[in-house]
DNA sequence: CGATCCGTCGGTAACGACGGATCGGTGCATTACT
């Protein structure tokens, strides 16, 4: 063993001139090497990309690498060419020449690693190429979009199991900066990870003061927003550097705060996807530059500014919607700080701007439309949505959906292989349905962080797994004194990650316990904060 | 679900009240045009 670290030590300091690992990274590449897949939960400048890489070195051959953003794939293909080490991007962007370059250079060995959307694997040529190339590892990125953009937004996110075995079955490596506890098990399950090791790194970030302020009224939010930054700026944002980000739900909301905070005196600009590709590069640029004239010091930005943004000062995060997720608003706070200096995240709750959540979580179908699909592939033959939407009466991309969702419930192995087309529907459905709960039952762990009296740190931590019975002293409610000064232990009648039953919501992991009250991660019905007096008298929850 | 837009209603006109319709976030790739 002690010949393995050395050798995974000494790979990092040949290639990139690292003389130690962090933490996670020696062992997550010495778990790949022992032929396990890896699930690795690491923050931002953890080196989860040196993980890949050194791992994808040591086991010789290609690596294919599996990234959301064409951006991100480019800084890593850009990275990796800096270090002498040979690297290619396969994307829409290549012209034929030198995505047939890119594939040579591969084949003769020069290309050690090919950067790739799931679109690009899911496409049945690309894939017979790269498979040909006979890949040793497989480094799917980012890896919890699996899980907030496969099961709608990007459906072939969750083909990516099934494509990763048609290359063979090579070593798996997943990363991301957060998965809670369903998406860690969807990231698992989707990506068909075989006797996988999950490495999780700390993430505690306790240079970030978390705050919530509650509104009423949406003007008074608007305002108080804006006041809120000129604040934060005042305070934090200097000649020195630093510079703040204001998250919004809506591209409406981002160009309204971007022009009130202009005409306050701010160097803001707005952020979305309706931008044209050029401004949303330009506003980018000046956003990291902001050491320089023409450069920004605040962003009012949708979702799309998110990852790739890795600026170090970022002193401020301001929410000025709620988010639908914890999930969303730890990564998207997690950006702040990250140099460790002191940095501040205020969320702006209004109950009902929850609404939008609910709204955006993903649509269950109609049962006759999956019928349809369903006749639709019996008749086409294949399961090329373009073909497979010749036979039905909506486009290749609901088609496509419907597809791998039918794809999916029969590769679940709940049904048997020759259950009635009526089963088959209905077992779609039902997991559409399962997925809308949690997601929904997400939002409502939102409000809950929004309207604790916890140490908000701590809330967070344990929604993500952690066990945390400290307080980090510096959020509203330990400023406040609200929050208990140790979390409760040892008299607790359930133990965090603990396997419960429930009486009415089945099977479920503990993943909360308060005093009075615990929080558990139902397999069906997503996350149920329950009160102990009603479960105890009750007897409503049984540990498993 | 909720905010907002736009048209209608009432009724010696102007404009406010009301109600139905519409929209709301993330990116890949591909295609048909200049």
């Amino acid at each position: 063993m002690a010949t393995r670290s050395a050798r995974v030590r000494e790979a990092a300091a040949h290639h990139f001139g690292h003389e130690s690992l962090l933490p996670g990274q020696e062992e997550a590449v010495s778990a790949l090497l022992d032929e396990h897949d890896v699930l690795l939960v690491a923050p931002t400048g953890a080196g989860k990309s040196l993980t890949y890489q050194l791992a994808g070195l040591l086991l010789g051959g290609c690596t294919v690498v599996v990234s959301p953003l064409l951006a991100l794939q480019q800084d890593q293909v850009d990275g990796l060419t800096e270090a002498g080490i040979g690297a290619a991007r396969l994307s829409s962007a290549e012209s034929a020449g030198d995505r047939e370059e890119a594939l040579r250079a591969a084949r003769a060995g020069d290309v050690r690693f090919l950067l790739l959307s799931p679109e690009q694997l899911a496409n049945p040529d690309v894939l017979a190429e790269v498979a040909s190339l006979e890949p040793t590892l497989v480094a799917v990125d980012e890896a919890h979009c699996v899980s907030s953009w496969g099961h709608d937004f990007r459906p072939d996110y969750l083909r990516l199991g099934e494509l990763v075995e048609r290359l063979g079955s090579p070593r798996v490596v997943a990363m991301t900066a957060t998965a809670a506890l369903p998406t860690q098990e969807d990231i698992v399950e989707q990506l068909r990870l075989r006797r996988h090791r999950v490495v999780v790194t700390g993430f505690e970030r306790d240079n970030i003061a978390l705050t919530v302020e509650r509104f009423a009224d949406g003007h008074e939010q608007r305002d108080r927003v804006l006041e809120l930054v000129d604040e934060l700026s005042a305070e934090l944002v200097g000649p020195g550097g630093g510079s703040g980000i204001v998250y919004c739900r809506t591209r409406k909301g981002a160009e309204m705060y971007a022009d009130a905070l202009r005409e306050r005196g701010h160097r803001a600009a707005a952020y979305h996807a309706g931008l044209p590709q050029r401004r949303r590069a330009e506003v980018h640029e000046a956003f990291m530059d902001d050491g320089h004239d023409g450069g920004l010091d605040l962003v009012a930005a949708t979702s799309a500014f998110g990852m790739g943004i890795d600026k170090p000062d970022i002193r401020f995060v301001v929410h000025a919607d709620v988010p639908e997720s914890p999930d969303t608003y730890y990564q998207e706070v997690g950006r702040a700080g990250r140099d460790r200096e002191p940095a501040r995240a205020v969320l702006a709750y209004r109950p009902e701007d929850l609404s939008l959540g609910r709204f955006f979580a993903t649509p269950v179908p109609k049962p006759a439309d999956v019928r349809a699909v369903v006749a639709a592939l019996e008749a086409a033959g294949s399961d090329d949505p373009r073909e497979v939407s010749q036979h039905v009466d909506f486009g290749p991309r609901k088609t496509g959906r419907l597809v791998n969702l039918v794809g999916l419930a029969r590769a679940s192995g709940d049904l048997p292989e020759d259950a009635p087309v009526g089963r088959l529907v209905e077992a779609v459905v039902a997991r559409a349905e399962a997925q809308r709960r949690l997601e929904a039952s997400r939002v409502e762990m939102m409000r809950a962080y929004a309207e604790t009296d916890r140490c908000r740190s701590a809330f967070l931590l344990g929604y993500f797994g952690a066990d945390t019975r400290t307080r980090c002293g510096a959020c509203d409610n330990c400023v406040a004194g609200t929050a208990p000064g140790e979390e409760p232990d040892a008299d607790q009648p359930y133990a965090a990650q603990s396997t419960v039953r429930h009486v009415e919501f089945g099977p479920g992991t503990v993943t909360d316990v308060e005093e009075d009250r615990v929080t558990v991660l139902f397999e069906e019905v997503g996350y149920r904060t329950l009160a102990l007096e009603v479960v105890e008298d009750r007897g409503l929850l049984e540990e498993a």
